[in-house]
DNA sequence: ATGAAAGCGCTAACAG
DNA sequence: CTGTTAGCGCTTTCAT
């Protein structure tokens, strides 16, 4: 391995030259430069970052810790996070948590071991004490979708008030008067504010006659399969579900019982997975972007690591109706 | 930031003791054992691997480079990758090229500055140069799906003539006699090889009178949406697709158009992504396994970095073809 | 059973 | 404009 020493001796110069020269970090004369520069090439030198982040403290490296990259949630998270790393000069360490807590830990440690910079943490809640692991330590991290409030650490929100209360108003418009909504994961916060979104803004039409009801799903595709079972037994005009997987499944599963979608029930998701765009009829949903997510998250978390001292920073994501194939008129019962 | 010598001091040893109890790398006393561990516990000692990186040349990383993490082709790989490598204690380098050589070139250099113990190169050949970059340094590297017999690099390699046997069998035993392809990018080899094994394959079959052709796609849903004009131009009875997602928007179109699939024409993809069990018919498809594949992948690496004298690993997935809905008979036009 | 000391490759005062 | 030197935190050979 070749190192400043090797090519300070062949250009006869010191290695503090050799760094400034490579880190253009003072003055050197253009004649040693070259001469550097010369030697640097001729031992075909490669930088050892490792050694470099040593001594300054500095590793250019984040840590991404996500629940599933399977799930289709998080692709485009990571590729708007990965993107803005990368043209800022940073790697990223992906962690898959596949919702496991002891999986995430030790993945963690790694990270706080090999000194990243910063971390940004868009995995579920369910890995709650990575958090705590965290606050211990001094690396500056994110936490996207996490609705910590108590905590000081800079945040992304969804707001998904807005797409949800539009969803509701898109349905009433067409006549909507019994409208279901399929929930998350009981323990999942984000799951518990789209279902406290949709009961609240729903309760708010009840002078309409609007009527709901909250049926429990998973967030996975299985989930809106079992909650089928249940709108079949009392069938609604309208069914909200907490993500696009939940209303895939249930909207794949009425559909092979029979029922005609939207005809005979309109279903609305949210997230706006690609799937959303595919499935027959394509599906009414609330989009999240996750894309211009992914890039807000790696941006505050450089803005932080270039001033710790900045004031906590909080960065809201409206969320918006996009209207296709699912909704339609409300059937009427006269 | 405490280390060795703050532990040593208060625990009254030296630093190589610190050390060796830590590493359990030689035997020590209990007794200095323990009092080392109490100083660890009290000064909340946390390991800085960077340094031990530099000072052993392992770091317990790699790199993984793919193409894109939003083609669902994608996830899968990387989960079998990031699962084994947790496993056996390695951090994932994610770096995704989104097909610009440019940026690949960017993230390879740092992975190499970064000293990571090997790399897996899952990313499409577009980025030749990674390879190149890659073959001048010590680095051990895995190539998934590259066809790359030439170079003496451990490789996966995909039997796609099985899968695309089956599938042409089955299409036979269907009574289908013309037979479309819609190819992937020309400069894409496992797209080449992906076409030559159904042109070889069809062309055996021709004395049953099997005709076929080939349309140019690009492995994206736009390039089968493309390819539907060319196939309502002169229907055939079935098309098999170079993969997925071309599959799906080609089926789309037509099914825009007015043709039921697959009572009009049969359509099989290959991949098997999760989509194409979702899309109406469901797609008949070829499975490739990416999880195990990402798993195999990793575990040449870790092979290969265990010792790098053992001759050249290879190893092949075969495809297998998975019949749903949208295959059948051939129509018939007497 | 334990320590001293050199070294991994780079940076950054400080000095001149 | 350039060099000397100490140091980042850990490993490892060689002694004892």
């Amino acid at each position: 391995m070749v190192n400043y020493n090797d090519i300070a001796k062949i250009a006869k110069v010191s290695s503090t030259t050799v760094s400034h020269v490579i880190n253009e970090t003072r003055f050197v004369s253009p004649e040693t430069r070259d001469k550097v520069l010369e030697a640097m090439q001729k031992l075909n030198y490669k930088q050892n970052l490792l050694a470099r982040s040593l001594a300054t403290g500095i590793t250019h490296t984040i840590g991404l810790v996500i629940s599933d990259i399977k799930n289709p949630f998080y692709p485009e998270i990571v590729q708007g996070v990965e993107e803005l790393a990368v043209r800022n000069d940073y790697s990223i360490f992906l962690c898959n948590t596949d919702y496991d807590v002891g999986k995430g830990e030790k993945s963690i440690s790694a990270l706080i071991g090999k000194k990243v910079d910063g971390i940004i943490i868009a995995s579920s809640q369910a890995d709650k004490f990575l958090f705590e692991e965290l606050t211990k330590t001094v690396i500056p991290f994110v936490l996207v979708d996490w609705n910590e409030n108590k905590i000081n650490a800079d945040s992304i929100y969804f707001d998904f008030e807005s797409g949800i209360k539009e969803s509701i108003e898109h349905l009433v418009s067409l006549g909507h008067k019994k409208i279901y909504f399929v929930s998350g994961p009981k323990d999942l916060k984000t799951a518990n504010i789209r279902e406290s979104n949709f009961a609240s803004i729903a309760e708010y039409h009840k002078d309409e006659r609007i009527s709901y009801k909250i049926i429990e799903g998973n967030h996975k595709i299985d989930g809106g399969i079992n909650a089928a079972k249940e709108v079949e037994k009392d069938m609604p005009t309208a069914v909200v579900c907490s993500n696009d997987l939940t209303a895939i499944g249930l909207m794949k599963t009425l559909q092979a019982d029979g029922i005609k979608i939207p005809d005979q029930v309109s279903i609305i998701g949210l997230d706006n997975i690609i799937l959303s765009e595919i499935v027959s009829p394509a599906l009414t949903t609330i989009e999240l972007e996750r894309y211009l997510i992914g890039k807000a998250a790696m941006r505050l978390l450089l803005n932080r690591i270039k001033n710790k001292n900045i004031p906590r920073q909080t960065k809201y994501f409206n969320t918006k109706l996009i209207i296709r194939g699912s909704t339609s008129k409300a059937v009427s019962f006269h």
